[in-house]
DNA sequence: GTTTGAAACTAGAATTGTTCTAAGTCTTGA
DNA sequence: TCAAGACTTAGAACAATTCTAGTTTCAAAC
């Protein structure tokens, strides 16, 4: 908690998008994006917990989980639901879906074909629909290889 | 628990399908059955154990998970997710998807367009997709209409 | 009919992920 | 330089679920 405010990766963004939402670029938040950013692979909150940690050893959970918050809210992360799993958080925003491996337990980014419309389905009269989400189960590339290669 | 097993609505597919997974037809497995057959609106667990208790007060919360669970594992019932609420269960094991309202909170099954094929979202190579769930948001039927009411 | 062992039931404790609370610290602007 | 508000912190509280240990029920063998 001695740490000024710098420029960093993914500063500037992150400096903006808070600013626009009121909120202020703290040294907690802005390493808590950079540990987004730096290893995309959907990290729940106790992971950012952990990894921040080993910049800032005296942030505590409730402050990841406040920032992390802060940077839903400023629309820089979203949250990912799987099951009833802890909440993961993806920092890629563009519009995309989610597979998760039955085996390793992985969550990948599944990028939305631009020209496809959306899903096929007709929803019935009067159902207004704001938002979807595709959420895929199976095997992810290397545990699918493990799996053949391991019945043969 | 003074409740010998009897033919009760439902009980037939129960009976086989529990038998098919070397489960007994138990009281509180037929109950808990009938409680999610008689009123479709994805019930949480909790939901599940208040209807189930009026007619077998001395039924537990734990019977009520392990019975949820029998009747996933036989695959008469679905458990359904959305976000980090509570697991709701649905006994449509026809395929379909859901709707969450974001107003009332209320899950709707979507059926699926028979003739509709899978996503048009062509996965990465190397992922071998064993099912996918569309999560939809928006506005309920009754929702929306309340809303463009309020909005004149 | 009893006995016996496995399956199922129960209450309550434990666990997990998350949110809340109260107190302290930092930042900003007057 | 001071006050007000924003932010961080530790730890308590909470909700949903799972686990544990003891009891009951059932079915099949004796």
């Amino acid at each position: 908690m001695k740490r000024k405010s710098s420029p960093e990766p993914g500063g500037e963004a992150l400096e903006a998008q808070l600013a626009r939402a009121g909120l202020r670029p703290t040294a907690q938040r802005q390493h808590v994006y950079r540990v987004l950013l730096r290893k995309r692979d959907h990290p729940t909150a106790e992971e950012v917990f952990l990894r921040a940690k080993q910049e800032i050893p005296d942030i505590s959970m409730a402050t990841v989980y406040n920032c992390l918050d802060a940077l839903v809210r400023c629309g820089l992360v979203k949250q990912v639901h799987h099951d009833r799993g802890a909440t993961r958080y993806c920092s890629n925003m563009t519009e995309h879906h989610h597979f998760y491996c039955d085996e390793c337990g992985g969550a990948f980014d599944i990028t939305t074909d631009p020209e496809a419309g959306h899903p096929e389905m007709t929803l019935p009269p009067g159902f207004q629909m704001r938002r979807y989400e595709i959420a895929f189960n199976g095997l992810c590339p290397q545990c699918a290889a493990r799996q053949s290669r391991n019945h043969r």
